[in-house]
DNA sequence: GTCGGTGCAAACTATTTGCAATCGA
DNA sequence: TCGATTGCAAATAGTTTGCACCGAC
């Protein structure tokens, strides 16, 4: 099912109308925002729901430079300031994941409506798959009970090289 | 076994004399390192080797900062620079691994004379929790086999809160 | 109207780099 | 000797922050 959306927005005394088509997870992460926001009391502005929009529509590893890069292509206009207080908020309240790939920067991944999963990454041409193991899982709780350790979240990296660098 | 040993460093013309007890792990470490540079045509600073032995004393997970404070505190003359271009050669060398804990900057640990190990990071107290599972490396060999993926390296980091934090 | 939000530029943190002086082989 | 290494300070990359203005409720 797929929602068609507008957005309006006024700047400069010019109109700008993005017409978008919203899939079902994002509509659901959006109601998600609007009342994390609400229980902070929080204000729901465009430029949040820009950003939004554009985490849900990215199925990839983003950094807060691409958004930036994205919106001026779009000549969308977002600050790089609010695309970082932004997806502050996002990974706040658990729509969205901050990873490290061993990079300088860290990279941002959506979560909602995605199984949770790990990465593989490659070291020589930089691909990163994912992978779900259930076994993974539930050795990991194991050793959590072990340690009397309640997890909260995890991240396993595994580097090396993809079947075409090998 | 310990070893006795000694540095000396010449200073605005004043000797300064470091012993220090050198443990066997830091003494092989040191071997390694020296064969590294010989076989890159890299020259045996005094800076290098102070670099490496605090490393290989440190059974912690430090940063570049750290070890700049511990060697001003200690009045060792070494600089910034130097810190961070030896870890990149122990690094290249694997006597050490970068490791990203979600901070803004990286750790270090050393790796030699340490078997694998994978981590638990406390959300509250910031405590680390080394440990190492053998079934949890087999599952990986075996999920990398799956994606005809070369393991190089990996990363388990299992965040939550410890047993007193609980 | 009242705060909270935004954009901008400046600040800040971690890290890297250019360069002249110094040092190791 | 001669190129590699060092320290310094400046540059860079990523991110955060102060502040004046703007906008949601």
């Amino acid at each position: 099912m797929k929602v068609i959306q507008s957005i309006n927005l006024l700047q400069n005394n010019i109109f700008y109308y993005i017409f978008t088509t919203m899939d079902e997870s994002t509509a659901k992460a959006k109601e998600l925002f609007r009342d994390f926001l609400n229980r902070k009391d929080l204000k729901k502005t465009k430029e949040r729901d820009i950003i939004l929009e554009a985490v849900f529509d990215t199925h990839d590893h983003f950094d807060a430079e691409e958004l930036l890069i994205l919106f001026r292509q779009k000549k969308i206009p977002v600050s790089r300031a609010t695309i970082y207080r932004t997806l502050d908020l996002l990974v706040e309240c658990r729509l969205v994941k901050k990873i490290s790939f061993g990079e300088a920067h860290f990279r941002y991944e959506h979560i909602f409506g995605h199984e949770h999963h790990d990465h593989l990454i490659c070291n020589q041409c930089g691909q990163i798959i994912e992978f779900y193991n259930k076994d993974l899982e539930e050795l990991q709780k194991k050793i959590c009970r072990q340690y009397d350790f309640k997890e909260q979240d995890h991240s396993l990296r595994i580097f090396g090289l993809c079947k075409s660098c090998q």
